[in-house]
DNA sequence: CGCCGATGTTAACGACGACTAACCTCGTCG
DNA sequence: CGACGAGGTTAGTCGTCGTTAACATCGGCG
């Protein structure tokens, strides 16, 4: 909680933030929009934030870096490929049920990002998507490296494709999610 | 070519205003660059178009129009529903692939739409859906309703991932989106 | 030949939105 | 107890951008 304590403000307007950017995008929040979500209004947000390039920013990275983190991790705790593979899965369907603003915001305004950003956020995700392709090449091992790029990206498609169908249930969408990733990584039951 | 000849310059800006906007996202290109990428400068569109607006409304009511029409077809005119669900994959595989810069545009941008077009669109697209729960729902007689809505969503999704992911040849990407929408699906080989 | 409508051009307008300035208010700490 | 810094407020400022105005060009048709 120290973290909570000391920088709750932060991550409470991040939070406003992302939905206010999930439903209406980057560009169409106004700076007052975020200052309302969280109870305060407009410029004093400027305390916490040197801009609002600065959110999406932090934003972005933030998400993109964990992303990245607990694939590894997932991964990296699994005693063999197939294995990996399905906690891989696992782990991008719970990440995009519980973070489903952040994955919409992602795919939309990544290119509203200042080069420097872009190019930080780009070079994670591009780390993700190879941490898939290793683990698919390893199971499938007919899979040429393009295919398997191109099969991984198709899967976080389906899995990423959350937001817009939303209710099941998380139970329900989860198992969907999961065995529909598997089957079309050919890797079903 | 009457067509062509007629509204060339109409259908050549859109095209080029497709293109920015999937780059770029509706609100991060001008009007200036619309009007340069076609070789004309800037206000000159409003000859053509009575406002940034419209050409965003008539890129996507004419994008989901031609969905679900195209849809449609290729369900009617299939044998029985296995077939036709086949059909669906295949119509949309190839019209993703095709217009990969206006699938992006779509699902970018359509909250930048006024109220009217937005609800048009929306509405284009809840009945493509619906032809896809139908069909699936013949194949598949153990889905329910929300099940099957959530799966086509995610198989559109798969299928939508196209402009992320790109390039292995127009044939080898197609025949993988395919196989993978339908082994997604329980419906594979 | 001369008019006119289609299509462009550049210059201005107006709104909106991110950001800054100047000022207030406390809780804390020397 | 007085000062100061963290965090807010409201009132501008300034740039950007969609849109409009006023003016050119020119191909076709009476």
């Amino acid at each position: 909680m120290s973290d909570t304590a000391k920088s709750s403000r932060r991550a409470q307007i991040l939070d406003a933030a992302a939905d206010l950017f999930a439903r209406y995008g980057f560009h169409g929040v106004g700076i007052d929009d975020i200052g309302a979500a969280v109870g305060i209004s407009g410029p004093a947000l400027y305390r916490h934030f040197r801009s609002k390039d600065a959110m999406l920013a932090e934003m972005l990275t933030g998400i993109s870096d964990k992303l990245l983190l607990g694939g590894r991790g997932r991964v990296g705790t699994a005693d063999d490929p197939r294995a990996a593979l399905d906690a891989l899965v696992r782990w991008h369907v719970e990440f995009a049920l519980t973070n489903s603003a952040l994955i919409t915001v992602h795919m939309r305004d990544l290119d509203s990002l200042a080069a420097a950003d872009h190019r930080r956020v780009r070079e994670s995700q591009r780390s993700y998507v190879e941490v898939w392709v290793d683990v698919l090449r390893k199971v499938r091992t007919d899979l040429d490296e393009p295919t398997a790029r191109a099969a991984s990206h198709a899967v976080l498609g389906l899995i990423n494709s959350t937001p817009y169908s939303a209710h099941l249930g998380t139970e329900a969408m989860s198992d969907l999610l999961h065995s529909m990733a598997l089957n079309a990584l050919g890797t079903g039951a």
